[in-house]
DNA sequence: CATGAATGAGGTTTCATTCAT
DNA sequence: AATGAATGAAACCTCATTCAT
């Protein structure tokens, strides 16, 4: 008679919706990390909250609810970062300094929420493809928001015949990646290093050409 | 002279056994591109070859088995064109050239076998965590490959003070970055473009200092 | 006023159990009739008279109850226009008129209620048998309260050698395809036209034989 | 160690595709006469065969799929023997002997396989409504098909004003009845019986006016 | 009397995998 | 080296029903 395995509490603690929903979505997001996407099943997600399997489903409809319930609130926390460390236009000043502080804006966000950044930034396959094609949508847009800015930079930098909407990608495959290698390993590839990294870099595209700019 | 219903393929061709894992590595691939990682199965795989499941099952041992064949051949054929592309040590000349030769090359791949590439660059779950880890392990191994040659660059450029191992993340990134574009606006983006980009970055970045150089 | 979200309805109005009840009722032959009987569900029930389940359970006990007393209700309508359509015993006069009148009344109470009548006369599956074996039950006692009225019919028309247990059920059986047809087409078929159908039957049924009766 | 419940025969019998269809639209049938429509689940169809749910999906790939298989193997008995008990055009002779042999071999049919004509003449909701709505186009097809003779046998008989589309709605709504108490009573209700009872119905219909006929 | 949050059982379907030939 | 018929586990979802307030 084992006292482990088949007690199991008659009746989970109530809670209100809006309560057990942030709950849930929690408990999805830590699958996900742990498990990857494949992970996350209605099933599971019940298990990890000690739940019934219905209340997920009263919760959030279906699966694809689940889901999407998830991408919002994360894209929430993430289209916010990314709006506050959008530099505030117009452009003036120096642009090594002005990408190195967005760049830092957006990974100390990605360092205290690095599953929040996870999800959106290494979108799996096993995503309804509805889900995936936002997340692509809302990037496509950041690059395109990005490349003024980028052209503004190439003529201030003296660098006028870099091809700007390529530019706009790099910049935004290099923060990505910066996005990463801050998940991954925290310790070694801090805000200011990678921030500095960036800074150097346009530094170092500077035309020194017309010295007295 | 296929009458309707019970005319059922009596037997498929015999075939060695190397020959028939290549053709179901083909048409898992196939599937993938069609349907995306969802979509394959081992009962997909079977249909797509028009043959028995069991024979999928005889060939590869089981699920995993098969992703990691696929896995292995295309990795393969990625391995190899990203050695093609590297430059013969030890570098001399000038950066920018090494550089788009070696992006040039690589792209050129990508545009031949875009599948193999998208199966390897955009890594998406679902697949066992195995292989998604061990297509990490060759990029890090290859950004590591890549930082001495970022070192030489930097050097040779006159810019002393750069991080070299965020170089090197950040020339695999904007790859891989190419590498996506390619993948998905072919037109758009041609291999030309993308590795003049690279070019003038780099020559930009060069430092007129040691004039005499 | 109503605000989107949030906006939940407070409390619905309290209401005397029989009240309530009735309403309960209404709502569930609602269902049936929009969604037949598969889109009768507790649930389904609550949200039609927008209320909370738990409402419903203590209004009827299970969905057995919740059934068994709309059955109960519907079937006391149907039976008491049956009651009232009956021809007073004993019967005197010519079999053709009192058919036809018969047959006229329940029609009408057709016309009026077809949802009721569909009910009962459309006994689908997804009931609880035991609910079907009571409508049967009733049919079956109505069988043969009409027999010996077939049976002095017989009498009266001459027709001495007829099965009258037949005749009984031919004429039920009759009388429920009428119904039928006037649940489907009302405009095509009328009780005055298949009531006079039924009375030129009989008529034409009758023996002139016995030409001094 | 009870050797009763746990023991379960490793492999159900092989069986060649159709013979195993065959075998599951039985199960199917008995669930259906057992326990209703609602009876009737993919669960229980495996669980009635002693097999796993899978060979009831491979064998005809949904729900829907199994139902549509049984119904169009029913109906097919049904149609034919209808077809079958259909009078041979033109019509000539006696309507009364006509109406009698046609119900006597439609009854014989019902005899045999009453679980058949059960299906197919009890048409229960929670049917999927296309199979549901299929029955009934055959019916109403029926109904037009019998229309013509009624009218000839009206035209036979002497009874010009009779309303020939309710006759036919009359002579299919009285053999479904028949149908019926075949059903439940077969002892009771013998084909002679009812086919006597239809018989002498139409006897008694006949003016003898034209004496000479 | 009414609510909202919880449970458990059962049904549909898909899939990797194994057995028998 | 092929085939076709079987299994079991797990996922999605719905529903009747109960608990706590």
């Amino acid at each position: 008679m084992a006292t482990t395995a088949p007690t199991r509490r008659r009746y989970a603690p109530r809670m209100p919706r809006e309560e057990r929903r942030d709950q849930l979505l929690d408990a999805t997001l830590r699958l996900i990390a742990e498990h990857g996407f494949g992970g996350v099943s209605m099933e599971a997600v019940a298990r990890e909250a000690d739940i019934a399997k219905t209340v997920v489903y009263d919760a959030f409809g279906d699966k694809q609810g689940l889901l999407r319930a998830l991408f919002e609130r994360e894209q929430e926390r993430v289209l916010s970062a990314i709006a506050e460390a959008m530099p505030t236009l117009p452009l003036a000043g120096d642009p090594a300094g002005i990408l190195a502080q967005a760049i830092t804006k957006v990974l100390e966000s990605v360092h205290r929420y690095p599953e929040t950044w996870r999800l959106i930034v290494l979108p799996a396959d096993g995503t309804p493809p509805a889900l995936r094609d936002e997340v692509n949508r809302h990037r496509d847009r950041l690059v395109r928001q990005v490349e003024p800015m980028v052209e503004w930079g190439i003529a201030r930098l003296g660098l006028g015949s870099l091809d700007a909407e390529l530019g706009a990608h790099a910049i935004i495959a290099g923060a990505e990646d910066a996005i990463r290698l801050t998940i991954k390993h925290p310790r070694r590839f801090t805000p200011q290093r990678l921030a500095e990294f960036a800074a150097d870099l346009l530094a170092a595209l500077a035309r020194p050409a017309s010295a007295g700019d």
